[in-house]
DNA sequence: CACAATAGTTGTATGAACACAACAATACTC
DNA sequence: GAGTATTGTTGTGTTCATACAACTATTGTG
């Protein structure tokens, strides 16, 4: 388990401790998304942002966290896979909308069916006092979070 | 922020909760990370696993999800740069037990100085009955985790 | 209208992660 | 002791991620 003790607050420490915990999970997860969709975890991770709403090549590249360049190149992938469109965005002739496919909707709807991500043991030897607590916890946390 | 719905149990559901929490956190970390070290993520990930005890190679391998010949390469670099050094091992002539140099062991230390990785807003506004409680229920996952 | 800013594309280069084949040295097992 | 398993090394190739330069088209601003 990596540690990253820091010498902050008792909510940094409960932080580092959570970050442990999920940390390193991620990794035989993302083989197991790849594996599944035949496709790099960066392309699904798109996939991913597109259920909601259509988006811009510019707001992709921001929400991911990439650039631009790499951006196109990505969604160039997924629209040649069929998995994606690219269509004019209604108000801006310069910005084009990415939407899924049909195909694409399935990847996603895939991966949710078929990889699990189960929680750890020592998850399933909580009570339910405790879930319940744990619950209202990562929703407070989640809703202050912005 | 990435959904990993799923249809399973509450702590299921809880931990698909957590991990999209930590998730998205994780990649300018790990960004920071390697700018401050000058090393690649996967050097550092080494270099905190050896903080605790020496390890073989092998048990590198298993422990980071790499294979040998990853595992030799990295160990190389990593001692070349003078962060890491292997030593015969006192009981099995075959292995090699590879443990932090000072050089290394300052690494790690000026990671966990000058990398914050700070709670997400939402966890300041917890309360001290909470932060009792989130800390109690991690132990407790932690613990039940092997 | 001239100029700057925004959105996207193309091309190139580089570093990182990962996997496999082939091999050497040591340890274990029948 | 012969055969097999374990531990580590070397080399090679592939895929992914990322970053930058240079460019077009459109929009907004003085």
């Amino acid at each position: 388990m990596m540690q990253h003790a820091h010498s902050g607050s008792e909510a940094d420490t409960l932080w580092q401790l959570m970050v442990g915990l999920v940390w390193e999970t991620r990794r035989e997860w993302r083989r197991k998304v790849s594996e599944v969709t035949g496709l790099p975890f960066s392309r699904v991770r798109i996939l991913w942002r597109l259920v909601d709403a259509p988006m811009t090549l510019k707001q992709i590249a921001d929400d991911t966290g990439s650039d631009a360049p790499a951006t196109t190149v990505a969604v160039n992938d997924l629209e040649e896979r069929g998995l994606v469109e690219r269509r004019p965005h209604p108000e801006n002739r310069r910005a084009k909308l990415v939407s899924l496919t049909h195909a694409g909707q399935q990847i996603v709807n895939q991966v949710q069916r078929t990889v699990r991500d189960d929680a750890p043991a020592g998850f399933q030897q909580l009570s339910k006092t405790d879930l319940a607590h744990l619950r209202r916890i990562l929703e407070r946390i989640e809703r202050g979070e912005r």
